[in-house]
DNA sequence: CAAGATTGATTCCTCAATCTTG
DNA sequence: CAAGATTGAGGAATCAATCTTG
């Protein structure tokens, strides 16, 4: 870590600069630690997650919760937009995800009877194998690097934060 | 939205179920709230703000961050590998990133002095017109979709929360 | 040999264009 | 024409291999 950096990392004190901070002006130093924070717990948490769901289970993050939702559906199937919008993915980013997920055996895709446009993707029994190998060890890493870490009261906080997030 | 999950997104009700909530069983409602909106909320702000930027500036969040750190950094300049620590990205990364900015006439390679086998990237003037001219806008943004949706304690609990996750 | 940086190959994703059907 | 899905082109990031220097 370059020495000159070290100093922005140290616990933000309390501050009563909270009403300089709007508009453009400089980031406070909570500001800054809360923004930034966020980013970069994004990164580490995906990337130790997705480490251990490609090494155990040859599975990216997105082909998991993939896999998972279609579990969850009716039929074990699901269609490309309806996807997408359960996902972070686009459209065109569903579709090649469920292309190599067809080529690899764990979902079959289906025409859709009422509307000839659409198309379905079907969990196969291979995926739902592999999907329930995957689960456990997944929801634990996820437990062990995220969840437990914080108490249920901040837990509810978290949620209902995003949430709020999504409503602006 | 397909219906069969809607149900799943209602907020979820206080629950005694934390309880069971070890190992790899099942995400209770709660945990799958914080889990998936932290994922969700990360893609939806990260893509808003960096649409932003490239919008009005031609800079995608990860040029602002490096430049951003190259104006904080001691005669602006930073070397790769200190870089890389400092932002979510990897060296290969960042050195790619750097022949961008270079290409941009954003930043300058300089050779290091005292080590030859470092690389310094160095701040241009053009470099930092383009991040003042960046900054308040991007600032504003950063504001706008997320630290003003939180009070002054909230955005405490965030950075210290942050702050635990990178602890473990 | 180890560390800093670059580069080739590859992966995954997005946008825009396209095709088909409602 | 609008909506669902696919596909071509391109961007940005990673790992592994490589080169150079300590």
């Amino acid at each position: 870590m370059p020495e000159h950096l070290t100093a922005a990392l140290t616990p933000p004190r309390p501050t009563a600069a909270r009403a300089d901070a709007s508009g453009g002006g400089p980031l406070t130093p909570l500001e800054l630690a809360a923004w930034r924070g966020f980013l970069r717990a994004h990164a580490r948490l995906t990337r130790a997650v997705d480490a251990d769901l490609q090494a155990r289970h040859r599975l990216s993050l997105s082909a998991y919760e993939v896999l998972m939702l279609l579990a969850d559906a009716p039929d074990r199937r699901m269609r490309i937009s309806d996807l997408s919008s359960a996902t972070i993915l686009s459209v065109s980013g569903v579709s090649r995800l469920v292309d190599r997920l067809v080529r690899a055996g764990l979902v079959a895709k289906e025409a859709c009877p009422e509307d000839a446009r659409g198309a379905f993707a079907r969990l196969t029994d291979q995926g739902a194998t592999r999907l329930e190998a995957a689960r456990a060890s997944h929801l634990a890493a996820v437990r062990a690097l995220f969840l437990a870490r914080f108490g249920e009261a901040e837990l509810r906080a978290l949620a209902e934060g995003w949430e709020r997030l999504r409503e602006g």
